[in-house]
RNA sequence: CGGGGAGUAGCGCAGUUUGGUAGCGCACAGCGUUUGGGACGCUGGGGUCGUAGGUUCAAAUCCUAUCUCCCCGACCA
């Protein structure tokens, strides 16, 4: 491709609107514009880049047993109502109306429409196993999209889907994606680090969420340096240590003007956090056996040391959604904002949780339900019990490791891609049931696993890049070489020269960008700098009478110079040994279950 | 949805306090000089000042409403 023909205009400055690195380089390199909130244009130099990522997913996916397929963006709502998530899903979904006012949904995910594509063609265990997987635009209405292609409303995901006989077949196939992953990753010059996932709503089964370690994360990821383990904070663990014992105190009351939260009181009492019971007041939507939904209020205690992980509680009372209780929700049940206790509370209207190291420490302060007003020596057992004990509070930086007692730390992550044992809801939702040698019918067992490509895309640019700007791996860059010819008016041997170069790189595959402009040198290095071309190679008057162009590597600086008889198959050596060491980074990974 | 910030030329910004009919740098076009890390000179094109009302002789500027974008939080199948 010739620059003077390229669609592009490179940027000094970077919109103020962008304040991550790969939202600004992805602009100033010309690479996507954006549209609305969440919805961008790829432009040439960045739909090459989408499209290099999206091979490797397709080698990936075939080379595990994948067929690729598409599937529409626009789905009947029928299908939607089938499996419930019609209803289930909130203002995420964008839905629409066709002419005759049926209901649509543009796809947010295709579980439903893989689910009824197997149940339309599967009838026997002899057509099982599959694995389909499509590249696909989907649209979530984020309330909040961010960071140019972090977090996007409209985007586009790898989907795979995999139809199996039983659960076994399935866990026998999931190890695969979870390898397939890191190859992609790796290829891609993404690290990551797998972590078991909560599975959310969907089933109580296993799902793993692929994590690049960088600042911009939305996530939160609990590491222990010394073995190893990581997992997602919202279900991270720690080793919790043994309270110290002591014989149980009487109740008494205490007066502690003004101390409604944890630290004040602990500061007013004189004593550590660690000996208070924090109370925290929630309404959780919890679904009854009767099919309805039943807002429930829920009293949930932790040590005043500990945090409480909403995703833990959600998940241990099942519910749905869980918020704040307002103050008269807190005073309907006995009790008092900023002076909580579960000492007192009108019991039956109350859901009462506790975090598993309460009932082993003796004697905290908690509130007394009364305005400036606290009970020592609270004990669980004797002056209360809860309806749960549960495992609550949040891991974090400096808690002991789970497995090997070493201090935890906390780091930012970015999920790239999940892996999921979705099992049978879907399926059987959708009817896409098969016979078994027995002539039974069984639901198919799927799993679903998912990359984005734009975010993945957007975190190799935060992985990879200096102030200059993108450093692509080359393996997903929009060209392999970017060919500079500095000819000038006055040396049209330098353009001859140039266009034969041009013309031989590309008659031999590779990938090359010409900076056939007519602009300064300088502006032709930066905007090589910017736009992160792996190679580059340079040729001037001066290398020109001395038989050579000079070639620099992005990610590094390293310059050595190629003399022009050879230059190709140098050039080719050298996108060889890129590619390797790239490649090199995707080995075998251990799969932990 | 809560909190904060911002909308003036493709990009970065000034002008708004104190109303007087829009400016700077980059980019873009032409000419000339230049030519190995974002050249220089001259000339030129481009803006309903987010939108809609209102106040006023006069509104980018004051008032009201509204839309959009960004950041933090909540949310995130």
């Amino acid at each position: 491709m010739r620059m003077s023909q390229l669609f592009f205009q490179t940027l000094r400055e970077a919109p103020a609107d962008a304040d991550t690195v790969s939202h600004q380089l992805m602009l100033r390199a010309s690479m996507i514009h954006q549209i609305a909130a969440g919805i961008w244009d790829y432009l040439p130099l960045g739909l090459r880049v989408k499209h290099k990522i999206e091979d490797i997913f397709r080698e990936e996916m075939d080379a595990i047993g994948g067929q690729e397929v598409t599937l529409p963006v626009v789905h009947p709502a029928e299908l939607w109502q089938q499996t419930g998530r019609w209803y289930q899903i909130g203002s995420d979904m964008a839905r629409l109306k066709d002419r005759a006012g049926r209901d649509l949904v543009l796809a947010m995910t295709h579980e439903e429409i893989m689910a009824e594509l197997a149940a339309a063609y599967v009838s026997s265990y002899r057509q099982l196993p599959f694995m389909l997987y499509q590249i696909q635009t989907k649209f979530r209405d984020e309330p909040r999209p961010r960071a140019g292609l972090i977090r996007t409303r409209e985007f586009t995901m790898k989907d795979a889907y995999t139809f199996d006989r039983d659960n076994a077949a399935l866990d026998a196939y999931y190890p695969k994606f979870y390898q397939a992953y890191f190859n992609i990753f790796n290829r891609c010059g993404v690290d990551t680090v797998a972590v078991k996932s909560d599975s959310g709503n969907i089933g109580d089964s296993t799902a793993h969420e692929f994590l690049a370690i960088t600042p911009i994360g939305e996530d939160t990821l609990v590491i222990c340096d010394n073995c190893g383990y990581s997992a997602n904070r919202q279900v991270a663990s720690f080793a919790k240590s043994a309270p110290v014992a002591a014989a149980q105190q009487p109740t008494e009351e205490v007066a502690t003007p003004g101390a409604e939260t944890i630290a004040a009181l602990a500061e007013f009492l004189g004593i550590a956090e660690s000996e208070t019971a924090k109370a925290i007041f929630l309404m959780a939507d919890i679904d009854q056996p009767d099919g309805t939904v039943k807002s429930q209020f829920v009293f949930v205690v932790v040590r005043g040391d500990m945090e409480l992980n909403e995703t833990k509680l959600t998940n241990g009372i099942k519910a749905r959604r869980l918020r704040p209780a307002v103050v008269e929700e807190i005073r309907a049940i006995g009790a008092e904002p900023g002076y909580g206790s579960p000492v007192g509370i009108r019991r039956d209207q109350v859901l009462l949780v506790v975090d598993d190291l309460i009932p082993s420490s003796p004697n905290l302060v908690a509130g007394a339900n009364k305005v400036d007003t606290h009970l020592r020596h609270v004990n669980y057992g004797r002056d209360y019990t809860a309806d749960l004990v549960l495992d609550l509070v949040a891991a974090s930086d400096g808690h002991p490791c789970p497995n090997c007692g070493s201090p935890l730390h906390t780091v930012r992550g970015v999920e790239v891609g999940n892996i999921f044992k979705l099992g049978t809801k879907y399926s059987v939702a959708m009817g896409a049931t098969y016979l078994d040698e027995n002539g039974e019918s069984k639901p198919i067992v799927m799993g679903s696993y998912g990359i984005g490509t734009g975010r993945l895309m957007a975190v190799a640019i935060e992985l990879h890049h200096d102030d200059n700007g993108i450093q692509w791996p080359i393996t997903i860059a929009p060209y392999q070489v970017m060919l500079v010819s500095l000819a000038t008016e006055k040396t049209p041997e330098v353009t001859a020269a140039a266009e034969a170069l041009y013309q031989s790189l590309k008659a031999a595959g590779v990938e090359v960008l010409y900076d056939d402009r007519d602009e300064r040198a300088g502006v032709k290095f930066n905007d090589a700098d910017l736009m992160g071309i792996p190679l580059r190679l340079t040729l001037g008057a001066k290398g020109l009478k001395n038989g050579i162009a000079e070639l620099k590597l992005r990610r590094n600086g390293e310059q050595r110079e190629l003399p022009l008889a050879t230059i190709v198959a140098s050039v080719q050596e050298i996108i060889a040994a890129e590619f390797a060491r790239i490649n090199a980074r995707a080995v075998e990974m251990p799969y932990e279950g």
